[in-house]
DNA sequence: CCTACCGATCGGTAGG
DNA sequence: CCTACCGATCGGTAGG
């Protein structure tokens, strides 16, 4: 009697189906992400895709989370072992800017289109969504508070200001080459970036006077 | 013999399908507009509204020039009296803000949603989408550039990056609505705008002598 | 503008 | 993991 499939490559196949989930949702959406187009490309029965998960949403969701692990592994993993405050700051959006120029998701930022997508409408998806977010932008605020505490940043910086202007860089650096493929936008992301979060350099004295004479300064 | 529907109605009752389907698209996406919901809604038959159309794509043409019509009368139709330049780029933006802030359309941003469900795909309809934004785009060059000549911004003004963060403003704006209902983000948007397009004002030639000084200034 | 269809595909289930 | 099926919905057509 042959043995069935060990649970070790249930689990295997069952990566192997997220994985591919990623890629089509991060172009398609995951709307586009139909459990028959997924069946033919994994070459499976639609009944063995629905096996593993039982119905799409959870599908949804468990490549939503697939989607995170990939996004920790390209953008905080690579920064851990910098400092804290403006250093993991310049890190981890020189990371940020990368992972999208690299094009690790083949369809641009995952988060960014299933946040289109989803954002008008509620539900597990949509929160799920929100959460990571949330998350990602707690783990930002923290740093940029270090950094003001540390000196790096000026003491008027207002962080949540600061945190949707990056975020506005980004999601720019994203429309411009997914829209676009406009090679030249990572370049204006690093530009922008590196006035939002100057360099703790030699003439950071120099800087830091002319700041505060900014009517509209405050980072 | 009762007369047909006379041919101003008809274009009437086209009309009202294509408001129709700017609604919808805007929160569920040009995909997410399916014939048979759009008849459901306008309680017609399918073949009514195909009748108006011919194929879906033709649909979703026209339900794209619908919504260009819309931003056109929301955003630059209310500043076309303002003179060229700064006052007419620091114009334009705030009716950008104040369309997102308003919520013109349902779902946030109609051109935003619809380019981050096709950016990733080719066809006509991710094209009529990349021409609109370009059209818009190369609008605000000129009136960087003639703000450049007249002096209002600074000489060594980068006019493509210039684009690239005020695009970002409004793409955080509209993500931070859409995501996150935060209504505090039409503020922090226009504290960036008023960063990148600072006031013509009596403080300008003190701002002016700042600027220069800036390792990453030149806007 | 309608009814009445078409083949294809959707998510999902039964039973093995 | 499979085959075989379900009702619902998709875009679209024929004919009026």
């Amino acid at each position: 009697m042959s043995p069935r499939k060990s649970a070790v490559e249930t689990r295997r196949t069952r990566q192997r189906i997220l994985d591919r989930g990623v890629a089509i949702a991060s172009v398609d959406g995951l709307e586009g992400l139909t459990i028959g187009r997924l069946a033919a490309e994994m070459e499976m029965s639609k009944a063995g895709i629905l096996g593993h998960f039982g119905t799409k949403e959870t599908l949804q969701l468990a490549v939503i989370d697939t989607a995170a692990e990939l996004f920790t592994r390209e953008v905080p993993a690579r920064v851990r072992a910098t400092g804290r405050g403006l250093p993991y700051l310049r890190a981890a959006c020189e990371a940020w800017v990368s992972y999208l120029e690299r094009g690790v998701f083949p369809g641009g930022c995952f988060f960014t289109s299933v946040a289109a997508e989803f954002d008008g409408r509620g539900g597990p998806i949509r929160d799920a969504v929100a959460a990571l977010q949330t998350q990602w932008q707690r783990n930002l605020t923290l740093h940029i508070r270090h950094a003001v505490v540390s000196g790096d940043l000026s003491a008027d910086t207002d962080v949540e200001q600061l945190i949707y202007e990056l975020t506005g860089v980004i999601l720019s650096l994203n429309h411009f080459l997914q829209l676009n493929h406009d090679a030249t936008a990572p370049a204006r992301a690093r530009r922008a970036l590196q006035r939002l979060l100057p360099a703790p350099s030699a003439e950071l004295s120099t800087a830091r006077s002319i700041r505060p004479q900014f009517s509209n300064g405050g980072y």
